[in-house]
DNA sequence: GGCAGCACATTCATCATACAAAACTTGTCA
DNA sequence: TGACAAGTTTTGTATGATGAATGTGCTGCC
């Protein structure tokens, strides 16, 4: 039937077994291993290959098709849907994206959109900000003044003042962008503020963010949010070059192997 | 325990009885008859109510786990996630909230979203897009034109073109909000265009965008496409005050019910 | 030889039952 | 009064059986 052979390599991550089956499956369609149109194997032999009932791997299968993953259909199987089809926005999709496959592609969209939406959410939150909205931006500001020693404690506090800003806007579909954002934060972008003026810059330009909110300054709040996302993408793109210049240097694929610890 | 007492209005609508049992849940919650953070009856109470088996009723929940809408954990129950949490972004959740409940609101954040984005997007159409994408778009523009005389058929071509627009920008990001912006047309603004004028100016508003992102004109794309979803947003908010000085007049809920004929 | 219609086989859809594990509650004991 | 342990409730997991749908191939007719 299908000449493809689809082998699952086990990666038994969090806790419940249909977690499993979702990371599982999730990650090798997402990373291509299952290739678009391609039809799985029936249930039974899923069921084989992860070591689950059929009860679970049904679940799971459930799961990856509520994200527009994958389709059942009676007598031909369970296809991988075209990725047109794909949920994206889901925020389990876009990080099997961010930490399996596509990695570069994934944080390089995420910040065109983001680019896109945050500085009009700054500026609509500027207009629009209740009382206890402001109270949140503010407390997510003090929380990145505080850590702004550890870089590890930096990031939560960084990400509720986004999801703070999106939620001002009262827009749900902007709000929802949030989960988006966090996700990205998460697992992508914490190398980018390693060094410590960085931070302190972040943590300025956050601040200027803030206080033209507070102060109802709209195009202010607008212009300092899309300053601060620009020099963040700056910080990422650097870093991700002297990622991929250490990984070409240290795996240089057969070719020369010497001459890549000089100066 | 839980004192509100959980009603399940039973609505079999499509095929499948998971269907069934997500579409059931799924309004009811987004719908807010189901509370938030309130626990759902337990497994075996909902297969009697919903008149289906543990499996498909697990199943179903799963689904709407996989949106964010509920979380099930042993011992305390399947319990509904604060809204916070639920993914608005989910062309589904979006299509409760659009058919089901919370219709006005829905329907303006999503205008609100697509002002932001779609201008941006035919701006980047225009400098990115490739021989395919453009032959996309003309060909759904080209469908709008030669459907323009029967509004049924007129909504299609007219979903195909935005999508293609949003492809031809490169960001699978963007390209996932067309699910978005497709079943918010399909469901909600149809009537929007019941006259053929209203029609007409959208066709030619169309075209427009279509020849500046044709001849690679970014400013003059961003600008038509902001325009034309100017005007979209005004014929909606004039139909949907028509709609609801219908429905006052028809149901006064007890006040005076006479004098709704005159000229 | 080609095409239409029918039987078949495969696959998911659904159901029923049983046991395991987890967590909140309660009761007991120090 | 506190902590610890047992019990009960709820979801998690496994298994087997039956039903429905549909692609495939065969058969027979034209």
């Amino acid at each position: 039937m299908h000449d493809e052979m689809v082998t699952l390599s086990m990666s038994p991550r969090r806790g419940t077994l249909h977690q499993v089956v979702v990371d599982t499956l999730g990650t090798q369609i997402v990373a291509g291993a299952i290739a678009v149109d391609a039809v799985l194997p029936n249930e039974q032999g899923l069921c084989s290959m992860l070591n689950v009932s059929r009860t679970i791997l049904r679940e799971g299968i459930k799961t990856l098709a509520a994200k527009g993953l994958v389709e059942a259909r009676t007598k031909v199987g369970t296809r991988v849907r075209p990725r047109d089809e794909w949920n994206m926005l889901d925020p389990d999709v876009m990080a099997w994206r961010l930490l399996h496959a596509d990695r570069q592609n994934a944080a390089s969209e995420l910040f065109e959109m983001r680019l896109i939406f945050e500085p009009v959410a700054a500026r609509i939150a500027a207009e629009r900000a209740t009382e206890a909205d402001l109270a949140a931006i503010a407390a997510a500001a003090a929380g990145m003044r505080v850590h702004s020693e550890q870089d590890e404690d930096y990031i939560e506090p960084d990400i509720a003042f986004h999801c703070a800003i999106l939620r001002a806007t009262g827009n749900q579909f902007l709000a929802g962008l949030g989960k988006l954002i966090a996700a990205g934060l998460r697992l992508s972008f914490r190398q980018s503020w390693a060094r410590p003026e960085t931070r302190d810059r972040a943590l300025l330009e956050h601040e200027a963010v803030l206080d033209f909110i507070r102060s109802g300054d709209s195009h202010g709040a607008e212009e300092a949010m899309r300053k601060l996302l620009r020099n963040a993408r700056a910080d990422w793109k650097r870093v991700e070059a002297t990622r991929a210049a250490q990984a070409a240097a240290e795996a240089p694929a057969g070719r020369i192997e010497a001459d890549d610890r000089a100066g």
